[in-house]
DNA sequence: GTTAGCATGTAAGGAGTTACATGATTTT
DNA sequence: AAAATCATGTAACTCCTTACATGCTAAC
């Protein structure tokens, strides 16, 4: 199991992870999220929806009544995580292998890094980490092997494509060092708003610059 | 026109315009030119090889005799570009429009760059540029707009997209300032290997380093 | 002689997009 | 009152992957 297509699953699992919600906003939301690109379509947002209900993932929820009177406003229908899918959310999250170091699935998992705990997060970053270190090998001895008689053009786009992922790689390695230091406050000075309501793990060990 | 797809095709095409193969020497190239995620199956080559026969971009052509003596191994089909074929991947290569500043197709343009002219080769990195630009606004505004609410996470995963595309973007000007820069060799000390043999434009205006 | 890799294909199906269809609410 | 945008859906289609099926050739 877990092919693809369990990438939309586990976003609007883990945006309803948050707080209840409606198709068309579950929409926008995502395409800001991993709109490094392709945007969701409708097409795929509501089949999956039906889908994630049948499978009792998901409930609708009447919406919260709106303060202005009893105007039943209702088109939306907003839904809500059962226990059934926050449990299949925190599998999908705990899950190794192939499909989790993907890029999107990886974007994805990391989006929503603090809805899981430590020890997974350093597993799938380390995951996609070795991943990557794989790739580099791969394309490295590869591009020692031919490198005379290919492109100019050819080759500068592997080079700059090797750049990007040793810097990613960096990347990952910073974000695991910061795991591994241990829960630190992201920001030492920033106590005004409070973030303390939900999951094992609010305090992220992450340092912004 | 030019929907998605035609990315298959404009890599045969680009692959055959150097030199006649056969289906699994063009898998093996595309994978390693694009080899940065996915993996090109035969079960989408060879359907689409099938189709450029028939829309006679490309013809069999008979393997060259090999050295050794008359034995027909002929179990490799190996393909050639048609005059049609050839017509079909300059006007591929000139598109301009959304299709071809996308990730996947840019590369295969870029990897192609030798096989074109300036003039081309300038539309699309600007085309690109511009494109990554535009994607760079609309998440930068956006990320000023939300920053107070956001999971930590996920903003670092939008602070790290954000950099890869400036760090993309300023490749992008760089070599649209060599390319402007007009046609200098390469590397001014190689004369060893004779290049000079196809296409419009031999030099490439490409600075390694 | 048997395994490993070369070489070509087909069928089924997954995942998502485009285009269409519809209607309510808000803004101008 | 019109236009924009919110909101939900369906049908058809595209592109591609997986898995299967088949046989040749080279190496061990």
């Amino acid at each position: 199991m877990a092919r693809r297509g369990e990438t939309i699953e586990l976003a609007v699992l883990g945006l309803l992870h948050e707080s209840p919600m409606h198709g068309y906003e579950l929409r926008k939301r995502l395409n800001l999220m991993l709109g490094w690109g392709r945007v969701l379509s409708y097409g795929s947002l509501y089949p999956a929806l039906k889908k994630m209900l049948r499978a009792g993932l998901i409930v609708e929820s009447a919406p919260p009544p709106s303060p202005g009177g009893a105007v039943s406003r209702r088109q939306r229908i907003v839904y809500q995580l059962t226990k059934t899918g926050e449990r299949e959310f925190a599998r999908l999250m705990a899950e190794v292998g192939p499909t989790a170091w993907e890029d999107d699935n990886f974007d994805i998992r990391f989006a929503f890094f603090s809805r899981t705990d430590m020890e997974i997060r350093l597993r799938v970053l380390e995951g996609r980490r070795t991943r990557l270190q794989e790739r580099l090998e791969r394309v490295q001895g590869q591009l020692a092997r031919t490198q005379k008689e290919v492109d100019q053009y050819a080759i500068e786009l592997q080079r700059h494509g090797v750049e990007s992922v040793e810097r990613e790689v960096r990347w990952l390695s910073d974000l695991i060092n910061a795991e591994r230091a241990g829960p630190q406050p992201v920001k030492p000075e920033t106590s005004g708003t409070e973030t303390s309501e939900r999951g094992p793990n609010q305090s992220a060990p992450l340092k912004n610059d």
